[in-house]
DNA sequence: CACTAGATTTTCT
DNA sequence: GAAAATCTAGTGG
C-alpha cells in the first residue's frame, strides 16, 4: 500500500481533513497495538478561524500548528483529556485537522480495558476516547506521524468511503457557523449525530 | 431519552 | 480568574 506523502498534509486543512476518512490510525505501545479507521474528522485554520487555537498569535501551546505539517499536534483541555489533531498547510501557515472518532479495528480488548467499558462504539466515538483508547497522552505530542513512531497513520487506499456528512463543527463557541466537520455518512462510530444530516458529497 | 453538573489543568486576559 | 476543539455519572420524565 502507497504510504502518505508529506505532500499529503501541506493542503488546506478542510482537502485534508476530508481525505483523511477512511485511513487508519495505529498505536504502538510495547506490544499492544490499538488502531482504528478514521470516521470523523474537523479542520482547523488560522487568524481566519476564531475557533483555532492559532486564531490569534504564536504561543508554546499553539506553535506545533505553524510548524511542518504531517505531525501530531496534541493537547490537553477540561482538566483531564487530551485530544489529537495532524498538522496540515505549509510550514508558517497554521492548520490542523482534529481526529473526532474511529471505528475500532486491532486491539480491541486492549481498548476495552482502557477505556472502560465493552459497548465498541463507546470505544472511540470522540475525540478524548479514541486518545484513551489509544494511549495518545501530551508525550505524543509535537511528533511526526508519517515516519513509523508509535502513533501513526497508515494509508488505506483502497478503504470502501461511505458518503462524506458535512456540518459545523462541535463544542466550540466562535465560528461555529463554518461547515467544517466531516464524518462518513451511517457510521455508527460518530461521535454524534445531527438532527437534519447536513449537506452529503462524494469524493474519489 | 433529555438535561445538568462536576472533574481538573492549561492558557490567555 | 475564566474559559476551554470533552466525557461521565447522575437525575427526572
Amino acid at each position: 500500500m502507497r504510504p502518505f506523502a508529506r505532500s499529503f498534509f501541506e493542503r488546506p486543512s478542510a482537502v485534508v481533513a476530508v481525505e483523511l476518512l477512511g485511513h487508519v490510525l495505529v498505536s504502538e505501545r510495547g506490544r499492544e497495538r490499538t488502531s482504528g479507521r478514521i470516521v470523523e474528522v474537523e479542520a482547523y485554520y488560522g487568524s481566519n478561524d476564531p475557533a483555532s487555537h492559532a486564531a490569534k498569535r504564536r504561543t508554546a501551546r499553539n506553535s506545533v500548528m505553524f510548524g511542518p505539517p504531517g505531525r501530531s499536534y496534541v493537547y490537553f483541555t477540561y482538566g483531564s483529556q487530551y485530544l489529537l489533531n495532524v498538522v496540515t498547510c505549509p510550514s508558517g501557515t497554521p492548520g490542523a485537522v482534529l481526529i473526532r472518532a474511529l471505528e475500532p479495528l486491532e486491539g480491541v480488548a486492549v481498548m476495552m480495558r482502557r477505556r472502560g467499558t465493552r459497548e465498541r462504539t463507546l470505544l472511540a466515538s470522540g475525540p478524548a476516547r479514541l486518545t484513551q483508547a489509544l494511549a495518545v497522552t501530551g508525550e505524543d505530542n509535537d511528533r511526526d506521524v508519517l515516519d513509523g513512531g508509535p502513533v501513526r497513520l497508515e494509508a488505506d487506499w483502497a478503504a470502501t468511503r461511505s458518503p462524506v456528512v458535512v456540518t459545523e463543527r462541535i463544542g466550540i463557541r466562535e465560528g461555529s457557523d463554518l461547515p467544517l466537520r466531516y464524518y462518513l455518512a451511517g457510521n455508527p462510530h460518530v461521535s454524534k449525530r445531527v438532527k437534519p444530516e447536513g449537506l452529503t458529497v462524494t469524493h474519489g
